[in-house]
DNA sequence: CGTTAATATTTGTATATACATGTATATAGA
DNA sequence: TCTATATACATGTATATACAAATATTAACG
């Protein structure tokens, strides 16, 4: 193996943002979806769930903008929580938008995960520590005023 | 919709660790696919190739704990990545093991996505600042630890 | 008014991910 | 040595993810 390769590998290994977050993401979010097990409601449901349930009567595209997720991903998401029953729709004046909210059963489930939320939540902090969890708020705000 | 819920919500949203990083993995973690993507390698198959050629005769246990990823998740991503021919394997004296280690077309790729992983690397920390940098790098160590 | 361009979402396809289970092999204990 | 158990990895199944392209609808403008 050449040694530019090691060195460049070693670069990587080292400081690559992308990988670093990709495994602690990974970790972290283990901590949550083993937590939330017993409710049926998986970790990155429990993202959505809430942003519809603040947002009233949300389109799917103002989620994903507000995820920074890709609207597809998020309209298959938003497919089986449909299905599962805790989201319900409506349709607008412009007949190519939908509606969403939060249904009485989602509702229910949401209130129902609050305890294994908690409990990930504060295992994930004092993974991250303080000034961790505050990065993460600080860069995540940057990410919505940059949008 | 009960006061009970919008609460759990905000909290929720306001302060949701996983949801934070996953949001930031996403975006950050598409600064390196979007640069990545001429070179015909994945950010996320990157971080695997570096591993592979810094950890010579690998067995794929080694690489998921690493990386905090399931035996099964690497399974499949080296699969694709033999096929693509960047990784090439060896059985050593325990049958059920394989060992990995990256091809000199692994090593090509390597070295040709290196430009493209310093573009993205440096908008990343650009986004995160110094501080949050270090700060995933001391996660990352504490996790390596841990295990 | 009708055609073109823009917008909102869905569908096709592919990779990444994890849990549960299966399979093959090695190790330990009777 | 033989059997039970542990180990290493692969496979079945399901969700999450994104890009490209399709579909449907609205807006723009000549």
């Amino acid at each position: 193996m050449k040694k530019e390769t090691i060195d460049a590998a070693k670069a990587v290994a080292e400081s690559c943002v992308s990988t670093r977050l990709r495994t602690i993401h990974r970790v972290i979010n283990g901590y949550y979806n083993d937590a939330l097990r017993p409710t049926g409601l998986r970790a990155e449901q429990l993202t959505v769930l809430v942003v519809v349930s603040l947002m009233k009567d949300v389109r799917s595209g103002e989620i994903a903008r507000r995820l920074s997720m890709d609207a597809s991903t998020l309209s298959r998401n938003i497919e089986r929580m449909k299905t599962a029953g805790w989201i319900g729709t409506s349709k607008g004046k412009d007949a190519r938008e939908q509606y969403f909210r939060i249904t009485a059963k989602g509702e229910r489930i949401l209130l129902k995960s609050m305890p294994a939320w908690k409990q990930a939540q504060k295992k994930a902090e004092s993974l991250l520590g303080k000034a961790g969890v505050k990065l993460l708020c600080d860069v995540g705000e940057k990410l919505q005023h940059q949008t």
